[in-house]
DNA sequence: GAAAATACATAAACAAACTATATATAAACA
DNA sequence: TGTTTATATATAGTTTGTTTATGTATTTTC
């Protein structure tokens, strides 16, 4: 898809607190599993990824630590915070609503009552 | 809904494609439609509405007309065009795609192996 | 040994939203 | 009659987040 980066932009960082609502991740992954279960069809460019960790970090949504995976490899994990947790509470309500009205929109399926 | 316009930002322009393709209409008669579908969750500004109207009559994806409605007051309406009627056929397959990806991070309802 | 994949990160440019502001007419209300 | 609210259109300046482009480094594959 297009300028799928013009469709997500400000689901951006709840899209990364959901991923880290399952498991501590880090960057090169969490880009992964976006273009996996998105089946490549949305994509977050690498800056804009990092960009946003540092949004969520400076935001106290996520914090960060230096680990290794199982072959020695430096990676750096990024954690969810209780913060971080009641945020993406709060939006996965935000979401039902916007899914919703947009999905209405798009189909055409409303009504409304014209006077003139 | 709080920063409303962060999430619809890049739905704006099908939104109202999407309006217009059910009939003609007018910027404040699609600002209400909006916060109706919505139930006032998802507000438009007019700056955004009206910005977003002159993109798309620069696009060529509508056309403008003045009328006047049954009180004979001024209207300045707005009808989609062919090209605009190809936009919104287009864009409602990638919406499918979009809300299909968003609901499966948000609702972390996917499966990724990790190897590490 | 070279190429591709993995991994992290930033600067500058761009696009679309927001706030604030301006203007004008019509309807409602006191 | 005068004031307020709703209807209606529009622009300037600011903010925010994404994109393109670029840089660095390690590991895996061929």
């Amino acid at each position: 898809m297009t300028n799928s980066g013009e469709f997500i932009r400000g689901f951006t960082d709840y899209i990364i607190l959901s991923i880290l609502s399952k498991f501590d991740s880090y960057g090169y992954e969490m880009s992964k599993i976006i273009e996996y279960v998105s089946k490549s069809n949305i994509q977050l460019t690498e800056a804009t990824l990092y960009i946003a960790l540092k949004r969520l970090l400076n935001d106290e949504k996520i914090t960060t630590y230096s680990g290794k995976n199982k072959k020695g490899m430096s990676r750096r994990y990024y954690q969810i915070t209780p913060k971080g947790k009641k945020a993406i509470k709060d939006f996965r309500k935000d979401w039902v609503l916007i899914e919703n009205t947009l999905s209405s929109l798009f189909g055409g399926n409303f009504e409304y009552y014209r006077e003139s």
